[in-house]
DNA sequence: GCTAAACAGTTTAAAGTTAAACTAAAGTGG
DNA sequence: CCACTTTAGTTTAACTTTAAACTGTTTAGC
């Protein structure tokens, strides 16, 4: 079961990828999601553990996104070795821009796949990442 | 949703690859599978579809899993552009070494979940994975 | 037959990831 | 207070992957 979720996981991201603007990448794309739906702020840490990738991949993945202006990375005022992480109006900009850019690739996946069978996956999968992250090693 | 696949499947690899031996990596492992389940040999090519990734991919898997002894690598008699990969018998064994190796980390999580979520699950993402086959880009 | 296109594999450069070493700041305990 | 440990983030090296260029082989079409 795995193996088929890496397999799935490979070919959805480098369509997904292909599809994204402004030669945006998977991960630079889920923190500027995660800044739409979670927070407005948060420190490297915090979405080193939301995105699951050590902190190197965070410390890379927000050079990048710091050149483009999409997020802005401040110092953290109460804590001298923290940093403070925020979304720019053009980061939320271009994280829309992206969601319309995907869309029609992923349309394309939804119309072929039965409704219902995203209904029982979605509590399943999320299940399982539950257990993962408890069980972490 | 694809978001979601996408974190489980960097979890569970990472989590499998700690537990594998010989310095094996997944897409080694994959490869010494599929010769397990499948076919007994095949070409990069086709093994490279089988894998859903590039041929330099395959070229360097393989070249890391020759290296140890786990397949061969030959001309191929009737076509000189092809080589035939072949699993040995040492091949087999570290497969069947690393399913053993794997079972514990997997093991924990199967139990903490419920046994028809991945019966109902595999199909689903089954379906997925066919999707996405037949509309590659 | 000979040229041109298609095909199979390899190589290369660019990108992203991990793990580990490193720098700097904040708690902890004597 | 001062050493010691923990914590946050960065840097580095090794590795894997993709995409594109390249080499060599086979097939098609004229």
């Amino acid at each position: 079961m795995f193996n088929e979720i890496g397999i799935i996981a490979q070919l959805t991201t480098t369509r997904f990828e292909r599809s994204l603007p402004h030669g945006m990448s998977r991960p630079q794309f889920s923190i500027l999601n995660w800044f739409c739906r979670v927070d407005d702020q948060a420190s490297p840490g915090r979405l080193a553990q939301a995105m699951e990738v050590t902190k190197g991949a965070i410390t890379n993945s927000l050079k990048k996104l710091e050149a483009k202006n999409f997020i802005t990375v401040s110092p953290d005022e109460n804590s001298g070795r923290q940093k403070v992480v925020r979304l720019t109006p053009e980061g939320r900009r271009a994280r829309d821009e992206a969601i319309l850019c995907a869309r029609p690739a992923f349309e394309q996946i939804s119309q072929s796949l039965p409704a219902e069978a995203l209904i029982t996956l979605m509590p399943e999968l999320e299940k399982i990442r539950k257990v993962l992250d408890e069980s972490r090693i």
